[in-house]
DNA sequence: TAACATAGAATGAGCGTTCGATCTATAATA
DNA sequence: TATTATAGATCGAACGCTCATTCTATGTTA
């Protein structure tokens, strides 16, 4: 996903598609270790061994590196939910992975720059747009996702119901983030299986 | 819950308890749109209505007024779960201020600023130790709260499974400030349903 | 030689913070 | 009561520093 081209010299050499990479991250490092606005240019150019003006080559400005790292975090989201519908045993495939996805919102590396990101988009329209766009998307999938599997299950749901359902499984899975860095010393994979059952009770819902 | 004494002068008087608390509530505001490093003493000063210098009268040093702003915004969150441990009918009571609860997550202007919160105990200790603190003490009343549930339902759990139950609670709960975020259209009051239906299947997981 | 890569100095704005000078209101004194 | 002393409230200028960004000069490569 694409955004928006934000090298002023439009090469696309492999070298420079490197050098791009590396100062991403380079910034995420510090985006994480220093907030968005704690982290400087010189930081990042320092952590990326380039001069802080060599930046300015590959990057606009800095909210352009920000809207680069906030759209190469989201991808990753939106494979996941993406595969998640291509499983055959929809169930199935959802608990498990429900599973291999709660144990990367626990990973309190990932949870500091997706919580970031989010607190970056309640103020920053640039970056608003960008996630919103990426959790319809991802909404759209997972609504998908458990209309077959409640199809499955003899349930015939209006698609708002669905909706509400996508929210909730969306929220528990979220608040792990925040669970993470609250409370850092919880059990990861005791918490993880009960957040299996909790996911299998939420498609067991009346519609 | 009084973290430290954060004026430099320890006047007690009501005239500056009362200006505090008028910077703090300005703080709050900046800190909502901009972030607590995006904020500047200049802008706070300016929307509370007095000069840049006087701030240094009443807190240290700009941390002082995030940490301020941080004690400040857990309490609620404390009363809260107090309050729910006293209810005589604890499960209605759980389910039914749910409600109540939900609402709070879901208003976005309440949601920027903890999800700042978050992001800002993800690498600041002295934030860091003020949420955790906060949120030890939460947990401990709402296993609390679930132990005299499930007691009540015949259920005899361990101490680990309650810990467990809390951890969904709480993330299902909190994961509503990044939904809000992220998908500023949901219907609330839709959801907040699902949420009490998630929250009593909860309640009946096996132990 | 032409085009790109890179460094590093320069710039102006804004930052958090300090400080001395006033203003204000109450308390002490005559 | 009138006057003075005192302590806190408040301002606004000033400081040193760092910020994001720009510019110029020098390598580097094809």
């Amino acid at each position: 996903m694409q955004i928006t081209d934000s090298s002023p010299h439009a090469t696309d050499a492999p070298r420079a598609t490197a050098r791009r990479q590396q100062i991403l991250n380079a910034a995420a490092q510090c985006f994480r270790e220093h907030g968005f606005h704690g982290a400087s240019i010189a930081q990042i150019s320092k952590s990326a061994g380039m001069s802080a003006g060599h930046i300015y080559h590959y990057f606009e400005n800095k909210e352009a590196i920000i809207a680069a790292i906030v759209a190469q975090d989201l991808e990753s989201l939106l494979t996941l939910t993406a595969e998640l519908r291509a499983a055959c045993n929809v169930r199935a495939a959802l608990i498990e992975r429900a599973a291999e996805g709660v144990a990367d919102q626990l990973d309190p590396i990932n949870a500091a720059l997706k919580v970031e990101i989010a607190a970056e988009a309640a103020r920053n329209p640039r970056v608003a747009q960008i996630v919103r766009e990426a959790d319809a998307t991802c909404r759209r999938e997972l609504a998908a996702t458990i209309r077959a599997i409640r199809h499955g299950a003899g349930h015939e749901d209006s698609p708002t119901a669905i909706g509400d359902m996508v929210e909730v499984l969306a929220s528990l899975f979220e608040g792990l983030l925040l669970r993470t860095i609250r409370n850092p010393g919880l059990d990861r994979s005791r918490v993880a299986q009960r957040i299996q059952i909790a996911i299998n009770d939420l498609l067991d819902q009346p519609g």
